[in-house]
DNA sequence: GCATAAAACCGATTGACAGTCGGTTTTATG
DNA sequence: CATAAAACCGACTGTCAATCGGTTTTATGC
């Protein structure tokens, strides 16, 4: 999945927007970036046939919002810039891990076990979608 | 960083093989996907521009090696990824943590917990560049 | 119902950039 | 210093995001 500049400003709009039309959004971004309307429009467009908005119409207009939550969205991003380079018989996510960590300092890596607690703790008393 | 899928594929050879030149390299490919030697060339050089591989002259010859390390290379690509859609006061490698481990099973999170664990005993111990 | 305004849709253009490769220039070396 | 090998240059193709003008569709108020 490879998005353009534009397409990258929407999505994140979104993730702070429950729902938006096309004119809201270009009234969003005409201070910041410009553009017209049907620009907008046609990035909305683009975001829909790839999946990663949904819409409805309502009146005269649809009524776009994320098609998924931010975090699994990354993580799906993650998920296939990590796979081009993995290898066959690798765990493409475990190694994600240790790629990443090279990258974390101490503080950040008490922080991570506790996620880590919390998140067992999560998953071993339940699960809703 | 975005890359074509030949880049992709060269690089990859780079983590299986220290050091080739665009001979080499073509010979590799030439059977599974044909194209010239021009086009190998011009795809190292590209790569090498981008600074993910290095290059010295030898003889005729330039022998290209990786710039760094597959799992380096993939923190930085994720990092990439992530700060795309990262929001300015998150902690964006803690973000992208909690959005995989959304796809971690209890045995990955079991050896996860193991991973952390040796790491943090390498970095208690001393550091190596 | 139908006029009309609003929005969707279509199509054309531009600009990047990977991939491709022919042809020319540079260069290492016998 | 001739020459073969490789680098380099330039052109062309294909893809895709961004852009926007113009046309068609459509929802709705009169």
């Amino acid at each position: 999945m490879n998005l353009g500049q534009l397409e990258k400003l929407v999505l994140k709009f979104f993730w702070g927007t429950d729902v938006a039309d096309a004119k809201q959004v270009h009234a969003y971004f005409e201070k910041s970036r410009g553009g017209t309307l049907n620009t907008i429009q046609s990035t909305l467009d683009r975001l829909f046939k790839k999946g990663l908005l949904k819409r409805d119409k309502e009146g005269h207009a649809f009524q776009y919002r994320a098609a998924k939550p931010r975090k699994a969205f990354i993580g799906e991003l993650i998920q296939d810039v990590t796979n081009d380079f993995t290898l066959a018989d690798e765990d493409s996510i475990l190694t994600t891990f240790v790629s990443l960590s090279a990258e974390l300092n101490d503080d950040q890596l008490d922080r991570l076990g506790e996620l880590i607690q919390d998140y067992r703790s999560t998953i071993s008393m339940e699960e809703e979608s």
